[in-house]
DNA sequence: CTGAAAGCGCTTACAG
DNA sequence: CTGAAAGCGCTTACAG
């Protein structure tokens, strides 16, 4: 197996120090010019790539970002995902990915501990919400070495530093459905002790009031997120609430799930019932009929979160210290398509 | 901001050498018993966790492997990359991932170039070969540094551990319906020079021939794998292929674009046109009809990356080379449903 | 069983 | 502008 160059190596193939090759690498100035040159040629010439573990050893900086992620099956969290490690990159970090395999709450201060093993310069939390238990973070130490940030409070403790505004996204697109003229609104809603099921549900309930309806259990049906829970909650709302004519589904693959059901029942959507989920998932562009629902712009949540981690890095190499940064808040927009649109069929 | 804890806060406070709480760190024999009780129970207290860089730059190992990917929005490559983290934790190891950004074949050898600068103890690629002149690593010593592997002929020049049997899951699904009674069987490809398409192509045309059928070029349209596209394609084989009475869309959105279409000229499925995809995506079960594709077992594929690759750092470790292990043939699934079953219409 | 010495491949002051 | 010295936080022989 071959050996991997060393700095030493290429300062010696260019008969100078490595302290000079180290200049040339950083591109610090004080380097001659022809020395400079000589020895990027040698750079260039044996393909040296600097140990990156060496380097961030002694640099006490990694240029990396810790991300902390969980369901990266499901659409919302591999799009932030793949949005952090593109933003990343594009300013030079690296991301390193600490995925969870479920969401034990119990151990996510030890999770962080063991991506702090590998040095990080700050910490991305997007792990969803959804313990029965409250989670904090309590201990001090933990974090204040480094900056961790979350999106929409995941992580009790940690600086919160986006606002998704899922509530009022939610009581829009319920709005909507009264709008289209339906009156009798049911909910698929994800399990409550989710916060981001919650605040779903908080929007609906809030839509409902403002039309001077006191939502009951009738009109909720309690799904997994998965689309199979979905067939199975619509089959349930239409029992239990017989009067539903529209349903508001909190993600894509539950209305997937209930569409599948009121076709093989020949309702007609959205003529006899109304359907719309949440998250825009690709297909929904494209499901019979196409899929009003809530669009959400993962690439900006992937931006805002990796350039308000790099802002508090850089303040805090600077200045010793790290604040915690704005709330920024990021409206999603409802996409209105054929599902819930009644007006036009 | 606070310190991180090293190894010899640890071992002044546990009243020993650093050396002892290496051992101890690494479960090392040659302690004595109540000196490792000790140091156990300060390095519990402090929470001390070993600084990932340092022990990685000395015991010249990371416990890591670099996962090169992209198209990370898609669902064959996010699952293989989830199955690859969820299989190297399981083992002990951690992934260091790469994404490429957009599939820019020159500089395939930069960017394993860059990844090894982390120094990973493997390289896993899974790449899809979608660029059009082929691509080949050629320089010997980046492949000899550590064993770098790949699927399907991803990369050539790269070990491929993985055959995908892709081209006879295809011919399976279309020769399935012929059995449905099918005759006039057009395809919706990919773009041919993705190794993929090529594949799914040829499984096609293979399953015609084996019917005394010659494919001609009406019965083919060129899609790009999105939905949208598949919904373009759908029209223009109606229309240039009339007799057309079945589709093989190479991947389930493009069929998912398909179907949209087909609904809305109220064409009915599987009665008048039958639909077929590749894939099996989660949504495929619930669409309307419930389509008709291959499953892909990708938590499968990536155990078997993972294992391969590990198997080789050890045989490495321990005998100075690593070969080319035997390549693993797994059989894709065809997952028959609604949509070509013509038969319990 | 324990610890002093050397080294991993870099960077960071600092002397010249 | 250049390079000798020290150090980052560990592990790996090795002497006792």
């Amino acid at each position: 197996m071959g050996q991997h160059i060393t700095i030493s190596d290429v300062a010696k193939e260019a008969g100078v120090s490595k302290q000079t090759v180290s200049k040339v690498l950083n591109d610090y100035p004080d380097v001659a010019i022809a020395t400079r040159k000589r020895v990027q040629e040698v750079i260039d010439r044996l393909a040296y790539q600097p140990n990156a573990l060496a380097r961030n050893l002694s640099a006490n900086q990694t240029r990396t970002i810790g991300v902390l992620s969980s369901q990266l099956s499901h659409y919302g969290p591999h799009s932030t995902f793949v949005a952090i490690d593109h933003h990343a990159n594009a300013l030079g970090y690296r991301i390193f990915p600490y995925l969870l395999q479920n969401d034990n709450p119990v151990d996510i201060e030890h999770h962080i501990r063991v991506l702090m093993a590998q040095r990080p310069d700050a910490i991305i939390c997007e792990v969803p919400r959804s313990w029965e238990e409250p989670v904090y973070i309590r201990d001090k130490d933990l974090l204040s070495q480094i900056p961790i940030i979350t999106m929409a409070e995941n992580l009790l403790g940690v600086t919160n530093v986006l606002d998704l505004q899922t509530q009022e996204a939610s009581r829009l697109i319920v709005q909507h459905l009264f709008d289209e003229g339906y009156q009798h609104i049911g909910i698929i809603s994800g399990p409550l002790h989710w916060r981001l099921a919650q605040q779903r549900f908080d929007g609906w309930r809030q839509a409902l009031q403002e039309r001077g309806i006191t939502p009951d259990e009738h009109c909720v049906a309690y799904g997994d997120w998965s689309a199979a829970s979905g067939s199975r909650c619509i089959a349930q709302l239409i029992d239990q609430y017989p009067e539903v004519d529209a349903v508001f589904a909190c993600n894509d693959q539950m209305a997937l799930g209930a569409l599948l059901v009121l076709h093989e029942r020949g309702i007609s959507v959205p003529r006899d019932l109304g359907v719309v989920g949440f998250d825009d998932i690709p297909e929904s562009e494209f499901l019979w009929p196409p899929l009003t629902t809530v669009h959400q712009p993962f690439d900006q949540y992937g931006a805002v979160l990796v350039h308000k981690a790099i802002e508090m890095v850089k303040a805090n190499v600077k200045y010793g210290t790290f604040e915690a940064p704005d709330l920024t808040v990021i409206r999603p927009e409802v996409v209105i398509r054929q599902s819930s649109n009644r007006s036009r069929t």
